[in-house]
DNA sequence: TTTCGCATAATTGTATACAATTATACTATG
DNA sequence: CATAGTATAATTGTATACAATTATGCGAAA
């Protein structure tokens, strides 16, 4: 899992994303270099840097000669991620049912079979891990760069409401079975089918957010 | 134009990103933090925030500890973004027949207006200005953050392409029209017929560069 | 008491210094 | 002549120093 052969900056961009991501670093925040860089036992640079990075993502603000702020994630947010990522996983699974390799395949039903396993056993956390591998492989299997690069970034923007929802027994199940039969139509390369219950399965996410309540999902 | 409210950095990262993007910088090229420095008369420092950056839009790759270089734009990578662009411009402009203000129209009509007149005079350069400023201003319209990140930056990674296509008289001219029915529908905040005339200018902008042939766009 | 002004502190922006890693060139050796 | 090994140079990675800008706190005046 712990890439080694990242260097102390990027390892640093990792860690503040996840501090935002997961809620640590709270909505309008200030993120102060020095601060976070003692916090981490390194210089400002490799923290400047990050924040730089983290800027362009779109999860902080910066204001020139002032500071870096949290960009909070809010309920319409969400909304239009799910909404732009219903068009984009269809022609993302459209396009893997086409050029998706033998590898891939593999891993996808290994990662089902495995989901399978810990959504009987309730573990949320590996749930969310194969969640994310299953989608990332997915995104790979498109064969396109831009692709992959777009629907990554939503999918990864996404994961504090991703770990409420996958703490639903049932959800977890259904999503899972959703896994499996897009695995299937990829197996057959049936583009069509595939592109179809791409575009359902990130409906059916939204439906469930939808019944869970936006209120219990995202604070704002 | 020329925003002054921006830092050195920011600026050395547009820079570096025009140049990508120009085909000054050719792909696979070495892009030396001493060496830019020097050519635009600063340290290192912002030089490095720029590539890091420019490495999370996928302009450049970095090797840690070897060096940063540019990626090249290939044929596939326009074509993947045209047809992510067919399905969420659409959307785009069904979320900005809802939300656009008075003030945008306004202005998406000054746009079409002054493009016409360009048009008639082939002055290609300011035609591909007004053309980035209606996509930007239709991007904002949409009311989505998400949305506008990740057109502008698709928009903005085919200037190139749009550079050549706009050479076309007849090409500046239609897309044009195109322009000023999708304005149309907006006003009327029709918003099914605004997604449809969207997508439509994207798929007669394809058509139009598989008329010119993809050897006249780009090399690889 | 409130508010303005100013000195001081804190923070960001940029440049430079030093360490670590990688590329290059030259020499010795087979 | 080819090649391995090594010293040197070049380049990146990180830390620090200094400059520029912004925030803070305190005292004086209304």
């Amino acid at each position: 899992m712990s890439e080694d052969n990242h260097s102390l900056g990027a390892r640093v961009f990792h860690i503040i994303r996840e501090n935002i991501l997961s809620g640590k670093y709270t909505a309008n925040e200030e993120l102060k270099e020095k601060s976070i860089g003692e916090e981490l036992g390194v210089s400002r640079t490799p923290v400047r840097e990050a924040l730089r990075q983290l800027e362009l993502e779109g999860l902080v603000s910066i204001i020139p000669n002032k500071g870096a702020y949290v960009v909070g994630i809010t309920k319409k947010d969400i909304r239009d991620i799910y909404e732009i990522r219903e068009r984009l996983e269809g022609l993302c699974a459209k396009w893997a049912a086409l050029y998706i390799t033998k590898e891939q395949l593999d891993e996808l039903e290994e990662i089902v079979f495995l989901a399978d396993f810990h959504a009987k056993k309730g573990n949320v956390g590996q749930l969310v891990e194969l969640d994310n591998k299953f989608h990332e492989t997915l995104y790979k299997a498109s064969g396109s760069k831009e692709m992959y690069h777009v629907l990554s970034d939503f999918h990864h923007y996404v994961q504090r409401v991703r770990k409420i929802t996958l703490t639903s027994e049932k959800r977890a199940a259904d999503s899972n079975k959703e896994h499996m039969m897009i695995v299937e139509a990829l197996k057959e390369h049936n583009a069509e089918l595939a592109e179809k219950l791409a575009s359902q399965h990130i409906l059916s996410t939204v439906e469930n957010m939808d019944r869970i309540g936006w209120d219990v999902l995202v604070s704002q």
